[in-house]
RNA sequence: GCGCUUGUAGCUCAACCGGAUAGAGCACCAGCCUUCUAAGCUGGGGGUCGCAGGUUCGAGUCCUGCCAAGCGCGCCA
């Protein structure tokens, strides 16, 4: 409809060309929106205020010419001047009605598109250290990245969803040491634990596992243990040193060996935790990518290579830079430190390098908020590589904030007294916390309130939107119960007879649903499929407590039911994407 | 100090990327259940869109400056 009356307009400025008013090399943007206000019509155009300004014209006078020169269409009733220059667009209720039938026949599909069409893109999300169990701040960049994959493959882009394993580098050495020092602790070793090393309690479990299954194979004695390493904060020290001393204390006591079973025990362990967790959270990944397989294939020797061809890295104190400041970043970054490591960048690099190889169109990384410095660091890095640093995007997620009613909930990972992301799932559930994670654009600063999420109350926008679904569901009970069967077409046959203002009402939300999808996806905005999902909530109750659908007419009756339940089907397929649930009964 | 993000009703947030009278929910007040689920609906009050300039037919939206909050500014990841 919209492209439409879009076409119409385009037909009528070339009258006017042709007729002189308009000059002929005169760009038209023509832009038409669905009104707002049901006053204006069904679909409005700034079309006449746009060009009023090259024209050199009053836009009123220029707007009354645009609508002399529109061509007729059965579909448009009326054609309305208004306000500054508004030309309002009234459509045929006729063809409004067609929306029950297209979802009735489109069914789940209703909806999808194809605007991203022939267009791979990655969403890579989450990629938290697997260094312990997810916490209540990936939750949000799971939900989000999560139904922002399934909204892009909504409208026909090709999606790949990858998760970053970061399963080389120091933390992953502060774990597997943090684990082994738990298992000295089990065998009857006493010594002090780390500052800085990992102290939640899946560190010790990890350990007694190990400790049934290995017996004493790896312990060594607490007096070598601690040997000559440096002291710890608490005791004065640097807790960095004392821990890297420990890290190399561990290496050299076990052995190459025996030290990997740790970090392979470590590392399995909670990625299968964290892998179980998400697939419970409703999310999945068609590829977990390693960061050790770039270092082991060669692809961080690879990328720095192409960097070091182009002239971009450069030595300084014992160190490899890369020249980033060159290239927008504030400053020179090290890629291969005093010592002979990568960095953790230098890694990064040869990730973005190997996913554009990859052939994506778009990638896209989901970062917490608080790395948004180290965007202009791998922008460069792309460009530096020759490729085009617009295909990446990086969307940042702010973190939420928790609450339990008007107090704030403390986390801190370090006393390992966080929230975990499971531990909100079991208070919350599943559909509220996807919902209330996803409600927010998620560069805005977000309340999360336990309370109002499991409150089966009127509060709750859970359940207001379930509540819709589960009404209609009721309302087909009922029509069972009092032995009527529907008849479809015959419904579909006498639309018309919907002539309340309710009625017209859920028709234009419901025929906005695929433009409301395809929006949403290509402006990287959830948020915007949870404000419609409850805005045709909203429409459906009110429509239910001003009109009864199972009235003695069957003509009406079914007519009614028709559109209730296009309703259903619509509320099934934005909470399906949003992967919340729809239960019948509530 | 520099940079990124944010600032809209008492609270939590929208506002279709520059459009018409800035909208919802919660909270508050007043109503609606012998009739399809009251987890619902109807009505009401509530606003200097952080502040000040600018751009234009038109600005919550764009540009500049200032104020405030969060985050970042490692040879950590």
């Amino acid at each position: 409809m919209k492209q439409k009356i879009e076409e119409l307009l385009r037909q009528a400025v070339n009258t006017l060309k042709t007729e002189g008013v308009l000059e002929q090399d005169m760009a038209a943007q023509i832009v038409v929106e669905r009104a707002r206000d049901a006053q204006h019509g069904d679909f409005a155009s700034n079309l006449a205020m746009m060009l009023a300004k090259p024209a050199k014209a009053n836009p009123r006078q220029l707007a009354e010419k645009i609508i002399a020169a529109l061509p007729e269409d059965a579909a448009i009733t009326k054609v309305e001047l208004a306000g500054p220059g508004f030309i309002n667009f009234f459509v045929n209720p006729d063809t409004q009605y067609q929306i029950i039938r297209q979802i009735h026949e489109q069914g789940a599909s209703f909806g999808l598109s194809q605007v991203g069409a022939g267009k791979k893109v990655q969403v890579e999300f989450v990629s938290a250290n697997p260094t312990g169990p997810l916490h209540v701040g990936h939750g949000r960049g799971a939900a989000y990245g999560s139904v922002l994959a399934d909204l892009l493959a909504a409208v026909g882009f090709e999606v790949h969803r990858e998760y970053y394993v970061n399963d080389a580098g120091r933390q992953m050495d502060i774990l597997a040491t943090s684990i082994w020092l738990r298992y000295l602790e089990e065998c009857g070793e006493v010594l002090p634990f780390p500052s800085n090393a990992y102290r939640g309690d899946y560190v010790r479990d990890i350990a007694r596992d190990i400790h049934q299954n290995a017996g004493n194979d790896y312990r060594r004695p607490a007096a070598l243990v601690q040997e000559d390493i440096p002291a710890d904060e608490p005791q004065g020290g640097d807790k960095e040193t004392h821990i890297d001393a420990l890290i190399a204390r561990a290496k050299t006591l076990l052995g190459t060996n025996l030290y990997r079973d740790f970090f392979q025990i470590g590392l399995k362990n909670i990625l299968a935790d964290i892998k179980d967790d998400l697939q419970e959270f409703g999310v999945d990944y068609q590829q977990w990518f390693s960061e050790r397989r770039l270092m082991d294939d060669g692809s961080v020797d690879k990328a720095l290579a192409r960097l070091r061809e182009g002239g971009h890295l450069y030595e300084k104190d014992g160190a490899v830079w890369f020249a980033s400041s060159a290239l927008g970043d504030e400053k020179d970054r090290v890629v291969i430190r005093e010592n002979g490591q990568y960095t953790y960048f230098a890694s990064d690099i040869a990730y973005h390098h190997h996913k554009l190889e990859r052939g994506f169109d778009q990638v896209i990384d989901i970062w917490g908020a608080d790395h948004h410095g180290y965007i202009p660091r791998v922008k460069a890095a792309i460009m530096a590589l020759g490729a085009d640093a617009e295909k990446l995007k990086v969307l940042l997620v702010q973190f939420a904030t928790l609450y339990r009613g008007e107090e704030k909930v403390q986390m801190s990972t370090r006393s390992g007294e966080f929230v975990t992301l499971r531990q909100l799932r079991n208070e919350v559930g599943k559909d509220a916390a996807r919902f209330f994670y996803v409600m927010r654009r998620c560069e805005q600063h977000m309340d999360f309130d336990l309370q109002l999420a499991t409150s089966r109350s009127n509060e709750n926008p859970v359940f207001y939107v379930q509540y819709a679904f589960a009404r209609v569901c009721s309302v087909l009970r009922q029509l069972d119960e009092k032995g009527w069967e529907r008849d479809i077409e015959l419904g579909m046959d006498n639309l018309p007879c919907l002539v309340e203002s309710h009625e017209t009402a859920l028709l234009a939300t419901l025929a906005r649903y695929p433009e409301m999808l395809a929006k949403a996806a290509l402006q990287y905005e959830p948020h915007q499929i949870v404000m419609y999902v409850r805005e045709l909530a909203t429409d459906f109750h009110t429509y239910y407590n001003a009109h009864p659908f199972l009235v003695d007419d069957a003509v009406l009756r079914n007519a009614r039911l028709n559109l209730v339940c296009a309703v259903k089907q619509v509320l099934a397929n934005g909470l399906r994407l949003l992967n919340i649930t729809t239960p019948e009964v509530m």
